[in-house]
DNA sequence: TGACGTCAAGATCCG
DNA sequence: CGGATCTTGACGTCA
């Protein structure tokens, strides 16, 4: 029978049920780079000015989320410079102070849940002092920085549990010990992760239940390092699901895949989105998961297109992929055509043949008219040199010489820019996993 | 001692 | 000269 209240309840109760879809750190299709400092260009005006520009570089990436609903993002511990060194003596969050009123605004309003991931030389458990106070004070300055940014207990700082020393039970002990040492502020923000070395998920499970911590399953790092006589990994899913308490907010996870032909745990240029649907199928509902991929924002975009899929979105996507799959597959090209002519595409296929035409081995003939269909945008406008040049390249491209005709390409983009074309990732880094 | 993982800066090479 | 391609770097652990 039907009921609008209940109609309103349910969908409410979808929402707060959820899965949702993260990346981290940088973004492929923003403008800005985040710059470093190195110890050699020490000094304050510097540090101010690589800040300054640093905190433009997140707003951007910000405002791309806010634009593409990404709810889940991860902020590189990069971005401000020796943050926890002693060479960084500066009051950043009250010289930026403007800058982060504005970052906490956009957050807020666009309803983000912002995290980070200190790296591989925060290591609370080792045996020597300085490397302990080290990665205390790394701690403080991303609790530092979480607190600039407006977070609350539902922001987390993800940490592996670090080093074996050749005896993991002394290691984890003394992870308990240090823990314990740790100001509140920054173990209301601190989870901890399975790795693909040493700790794995019982390891981790033992340490969450001593200190109530709460767990992030990552599926590769279980896959190459899990227990003795592991079950299913779908158990170990779920008891880490059941460390996060209300106060933690949703749980998270960490999803990548391996990158093939390349050592275990490398991830993978992009997420292949059949495994990725898979994967899915099995998790139930309220998660949070962040994609460890290297193409980040794109593979979100495809992988969230499964959970909520818009028509525009994939729209927009196939302008940017449009010519990469051109000169890899006409097939394809065609096929993608006449999918989104249809009124509800399904996003599974349009990946599926995205992905299947960058797998593909360069056919250098298919290249070629790929090649001649891009030039169309530049032969009206082209002089007679480049006409010559275009020709030559046309020429190196049918036997098999890439580079040269794509640099060709982008210097007449840059020379004569077409609004189309320059949506393209055709010329855009971050475009890997088609090899181009 | 270098690999690990990552990416910007700086250096160098190329056309 | 600009652009592509390399080498290096603040941090820790392990082989």
């Amino acid at each position: 029978m039907y009921n609008k209240d209940r109609q309103v309840r349910i969908l409410k109760d979808r929402k707060m049920t959820e899965i949702r879809i993260g990346y981290a750190c940088l973004n492929e299709d923003t403008q800005l780079n985040y710059r470093t400092l190195r110890k050699d260009k020490m000094s304050q005006e510097n540090l101010k000015e690589i800040i300054g520009h640093n905190l433009l570089v997140l707003k951007e990436m910000l405002l791309w989320n806010e634009k593409n609903q990404v709810k889940v993002y991860r902020i590189s511990s990069d971005l401000i410079p020796f943050g926890s060194s002693p060479l960084n003596g500066l009051a950043w969050e009250e010289v930026f102070q403007e800058e982060f009123k504005e970052l906490r605004e956009l957050i807020k309003r666009s309803g983000q849940r912002i995290s980070f991931h200190p790296g591989q030389y925060t290591v609370l458990n080792s045996p020597k002092k300085e490397v302990v106070e080290a990665s205390i004070k790394d701690l403080a300055y991303h609790e530092r920085l979480l607190r600039a940014l407006g977070a609350n207990s539902t922001n987390k700082m993800v940490l592996h549990v670090g080093g074996v020393y050749g005896d993991k039970k002394k290691a984890l002990e003394r992870f308990i010990e240090n823990y314990e040492k740790l100001d509140q502020d920054i173990k209301d923000h601190l989870v901890i992760e399975n790795d693909h070395r040493s700790y794995n998920m019982e390891d981790v499970l033992y340490l969450s239940e001593k200190l109530k911590l709460p767990l992030i399953f990552d599926n590769l790092h279980h896959e190459i390092n899990p227990p003795d006589q592991a079950g299913p990994w779908k158990d170990y899913f779920l008891r880490a699901k059941k460390t996060w308490k209300k106060k933690d907010g949703r749980p998270i996870i960490h999803y990548s895949q391996q990158k093939k032909d390349d050592r275990p745990g490398s991830h993978s240029d992009h997420i292949e989105i059949d495994s990725f649907k898979d994967f899915l199928e099995d998790l139930g509902e309220n998660l949070d998961i962040m994609l460890e991929v290297k193409d980040k924002n794109r593979s979100f975009l495809s992988c969230n297109q499964l959970i909520n899929p818009q028509i525009q979105v994939l729209r927009d996507q196939w302008s940017k992929y449009k010519y990469l799959v051109l000169l890899k597959s006409h097939k394809n090209y065609l096929a993608i055509r006449e999918l989104l002519k249809t009124s509800s595409p399904n996003p599974l296929v349009f990946y599926r043949l995205v992905e299947e035409a960058a797998k593909k081995e360069w056919d250098w003939g298919q290249a070629s008219n790929g090649y001649a269909h891009i030039w169309g945008y530049f032969k009206k406008k082209a002089s007679p040199g480049e006409k010559d040049q275009y020709e030559k390249h046309l020429k190196d491209l049918a036997k098999g010489d890439l580079k040269k005709p794509w640099a060709f390409l982008k210097r007449m983009q840059k020379k004569y820019p077409n609004d189309y074309l320059s949506q393209s990732y055709l010329f855009r880094p971050g475009n890997y996993w088609f090899k181009g």
